[in-house]
DNA sequence: TTGGACTTACGAAATTATTCGTACGTTTGT
DNA sequence: ACAAACGTACGAATAATTTCGTAAGTCCAA
């Protein structure tokens, strides 16, 4: 199902502006990247027209204005792009790059409940589970 | 001090192949890389070269064969690509890539320990520093 | 000493990503 | 009705990355 192209740097930017907003016109998209950086609107526009290619969206152009709407969950590729790191910049382990995440950023109190918490809930899986990877 | 053109993902194999060997000759890195991808000696050679300009790498050239070393390290290099990946794809929430991470890869009992443990000291230097970050 | 194996240097092609100009169609306000 | 505003399509320039061919130097064994 769905695509598998990994995204590049620009191509994320603007799923981000999608998964953050639902889904959106190129006019409505480009407004938001302006905001950070310079563009032309016909950039923003062919840079989505590509990712219609390469079915990274889905667009509905009954209207006028063309909406589009991400192909891709930001889960899934969220996903994809933590397994490359973890593997081509951490050798395959994992919680190496927590505990580079977690010594870089100075995460605040709440946050690291939340991490140990959640730390606990895989604890207890893995028990029950006698066959760890 | 130091490069800090960001490594393309070819360049950061071959740094990934010297921060594990130990400074290098071109045939050595290249033998390595061959043994999982497709490529030319001249290739490989070119591609160090490249890094020589950008001072992504120091070279011996006293000797026959040039022998070349990292000019960044390891630590420094995983700190900038964790920080750019929080930033670009979790809204700035270290937390959030840790929990991606975790819930990815189904790290095994000992590592687990080894975060939590690493939790542990964060939460007692942070308890010790009152004002939090 | 000569030829083969090995090396570096380097220009340039191939590939991929990004940017933009221009053409052209539709809508809208007056 | 018509011009300005706004939208899409698309070819092509530019830039960045990756690949490789070829030339030329050095070393060493026969």
């Amino acid at each position: 199902m769905s695509a598998n192209t990994k995204p590049t740097a620009s191509e994320l930017e603007i799923l981000n502006i999608l998964w953050a907003n639902g889904p959106s016109t190129v006019r409505f998209i480009h407004d938001e990247l302006v905001k950070t950086k310079d563009a032309g609107y016909t950039t923003t526009l062919k840079l989505m027209q590509i990712m219609m290619e390469k079915q990274l969206l889905k667009r509905d152009d009954s209207g006028k204005s063309h909406v589009y709407t991400p192909n891709i969950s930001q889960e899934k590729t969220r996903g994809q792009l933590v397994k490359r790191m973890i593997d081509n910049v951490f050798n395959g382990s994992a919680s190496q790059l927590v505990m580079q995440a977690l010594g870089n950023h100075k995460a605040n109190k709440a946050e690291l409940e939340e991490i140990r918490k959640y730390l606990d809930e895989i604890t207890k899986s893995n028990k029950t589970d006698s066959k760890s990877r």
